[in-house]
DNA sequence: CGCGTTTGACCAGCGC
DNA sequence: GCGCTGGTCAAACGCG
């Protein structure tokens, strides 16, 4: 309903700029939404309220803003370039007794204070939608929960619940605008997502790349760029997204890898959906014609 | 039983 | 130094 999602991001190291990235940015573009540039100061006024919450944090200079394009496709993007060198290297091997041990490696091998908490790069969305968790292709584990200053709403903290991924996203609702969800993602997975090992990534076509995104898929892609990822399967998630957005549905729950999807009844009469090409490309048949 | 969520506590960084 | 806030942890709990 609701849904029109819309994905801004912007790389702040206008250097490293990743061109599909920026293509993606011009795809965008394509349908009439405006492009953000990276790099305006996050003091543009129009940035969504939501905004608010990740701006205060401004502890680095790379974390940049980005303006909404329009009330109903806006989004924004952060990022911070520096690699985490998160208390991962605390190997040691965390069995039992956590909280004792945690407690015991701080007092022996007291944490490295004197470099500041890198972070990996970060990117945000504000996405219209009635669900929090945006479905990305991606199985997600709750692992906190905080109300959010000047917020009547939480801000929840996500991880991927692949072990070897360390990508996680903090999902929030704008105080100003409850609509709009501001997601904001913080790593890169090192693995293809979950739902790409369905039949589904084997269903038609290969999908093109960065370049030939898909207008109607480029608005959304509530996932930040993948290194190791195959692009094309997140294209093909994203496309999926769009699909369920559009036809009405919640696009994601914070189950959703786990729950039972739903799809449209009918291939929905919406303009942007009326390729069913599009649609077989990214949903099994086999759920379509269960329809 | 495994997996995910909830929730309170804890910690680090920042501003005053 | 202190208080505030964001971010994280992990035990408890719920669900299928």
């Amino acid at each position: 309903m609701s849904n029109s999602c819309s994905l801004i991001t912007e790389l702040l190291d206008e250097k490293s700029s990743s061109l599909g990235f920026m293509e993606l940015l011009n795809t965008q573009d394509v349908f009439g939404t405006s492009v953000l540039q990276a790099g305006k100061p996050s003091t543009e006024p129009s940035i969504h309220p939501a905004d608010q919450d990740l701006k205060p944090r401004v502890r680095q200079p790379p974390e940049v803003f980005n303006a909404p394009a329009t009330p109903n496709t806006s989004s924004i993007s952060s990022e911070s370039n520096d690699h985490e060198q998160t208390k991962e290297e605390e190997d040691g091997g965390g069995g039992g007794g956590r909280v004792e041990n945690q407690k015991i490696k701080k007092m022996l091998k007291p944490k490295k204070t004197s470099q500041k908490r890198e972070r990996e790069p970060r990117f945000a969305f504000m996405t219209k939608s009635q669900v929090e968790h945006l479905e990305d292709g991606y199985r997600w584990r709750k692992y906190g929960q905080k109300a959010v200053k000047n917020s009547p709403f939480p801000r929840s903290y996500y991880r991927c619940t692949n072990s070897l991924c360390n990508v996680k996203k903090r999902v929030e609702r704008s105080s100003n605008d409850p609509s709009i969800v501001v997601t904001t993602y913080e790593g890169q997975h090192t693995h293809p997502s979950p739902h790409l090992h369905r039949p589904i990534a084997a269903i038609g076509p290969p999908p093109p790349p960065y370049s030939g995104f898909s207008p109607n898929c480029a608005a959304t892609l509530p996932s930040p760029p993948q290194t190791a990822v195959p692009s094309h399967n997140q294209q093909h998630f994203v496309n999926y997204s769009v699909l369920l957005n559009s036809c009405g549905y919640d696009i994601g729950s914070t189950n959703t890898a786990t729950q039972p999807r739903r799809f449209c009844s009918k291939p929905s009469p919406s303009p942007l959906l009326t390729d069913r090409g599009l649609l077989e490309d990214v949903v099994p048949r086999s759920v379509i014609k269960e329809e």
